[in-house]
DNA sequence: ATCAAAAAATACATAGCTGTATCCGATACA
DNA sequence: TGTATCGGATACAGCTATGTATTTTTTGAT
């Protein structure tokens, strides 16, 4: 929480050039394919590479190692969401909707729905249960966003005229924990779910009963 | 669907030896262990047999693959958590709650609180994600364990003199959800949260929501 | 006590992966 | 145009895992 926790460096940070930035987007790239598909274990630095068209040399060039690259990726996916959130909860975003249902669906369209995503994230915290370390960068990612997701609904629901019983802190996670719950029972039972069949249906129930006009 | 769908074998059902079972459960259980510390695909068959104090010889005249055993495995702990759900469903099994709190409290301590299981469970739920044939065995245990468990939170509401206003099944699915979610959270903060900390919290609120006097 | 079958240990052949060290080409700048 | 640096490829050395084939030990039945 010292400096500024852009990229993945200890000490000065250079510009990074043009080429690197474009080669480290493609391995990237390969790396989320590959992960999913694989798991992160079970994916080889060669595979990467290849499925990037590069050699190892490449990798070692950009990456020190296969889960430098992993964290890397996840912040990269991590970004993009805090910014797709931060920019709907901006105030002149969307429209104030009228029923709890489209609060609910104008968030969750902030959220990627991408299998390969879940399981990168789902990985992720499998290994940051397991890591101490990756735990404290996980948790921060993670906090970062439920804070941004608790101001955005406590403004939604004012513009609303509706008030909170609970913090809204607290709302963001129980409605995060379903999200998520509900979107692993979807890919497991992909015939039977859409991935935000569940949250949908459960979201405005539990709003409706965790507000009261103010 | 075909035969009784007990262990992991395709022709006749030999009775399996008193010391065959023997080993094999120590070599579940050290698979427990190992796949909870080091991951599914981070455990190396040798490492489970080094745990359990066999060579891999044991192991390859047991089981044909770490798949399998990673198979039975789960098998395993799923037909505990199933027996544990179907003691408490017996209608002759706890008094009566009178709140919606003791409900979900008397129906989580058939869950097994346990971070291997979580671990376990987690990896199990990415294997069959990306494993179609995995898949089938694994919606089919969770959908006995999501029927059970929908009989008993009807059977308990109903000796409380209260009606759902939406199907078992369907709340049975949130609450997994939540659940889930939350469980979850609590293994990736674990300064912050207790396993059971947010559905203890959320259950009974969306459990008021959805009943209604009968 | 002997022998047959089962269960587990050992030995082996092979394949794959990692990381480093070295080499080569392109680009940039003087 | 020469040269230094950067980015990436290639080569290499070593380790680890897998699965099978073979041997040894244990067990149980007669």
């Amino acid at each position: 929480m010292g400096q500024s926790a852009e990229p993945t460096e200890t000490s000065a940070e250079r510009p990074l050039s043009r080429k690197r930035r474009q080669t480290q987007t493609r391995l990237l790239d390969a790396a989320l394919d590959a992960f999913a598909e694989r798991g992160f274990q079970g994916t080889s630095v060669e595979e990467i590479c290849e499925r990037a068209g590069f050699s190892r040399g490449a990798f070692y060039s950009n990456y020190s190692s296969k889960t430098e690259l992993f964290i890397a990726l996840y912040h990269r996916q991590s970004e993009t969401i805090l910014g797709a959130l931060a920019k709907r909860a901006s105030p002149s975003g969307q429209p104030v909707p009228h029923d709890l249902e489209t609060v609910v669906r104008q968030i969750l369209a902030a959220v990627p729905h991408d299998r390969r995503w879940y399981l990168i994230n789902t990985e992720f915290a499998l290994h940051a249960v397991r890591n101490p370390s990756a735990a404290a960068t996980f948790a921060a990612a993670r906090g970062r966003v439920r804070t941004i997701f608790a101001e955005s609904l406590t403004e939604v629901l004012g513009r609303m005229d509706l008030e909170l019983t609970v913090p809204a802190e607290d709302l963001a996670r129980w409605l995060w924990a379903m999200s998520e719950g509900g979107t692993a029972q979807s890919y497991m039972e992909p015939q039977r779910l859409a991935p935000n069949d569940l949250i949908m249906q459960v979201a405005p129930l539990l709003l409706g009963a965790v507000t009261k006009p103010s």
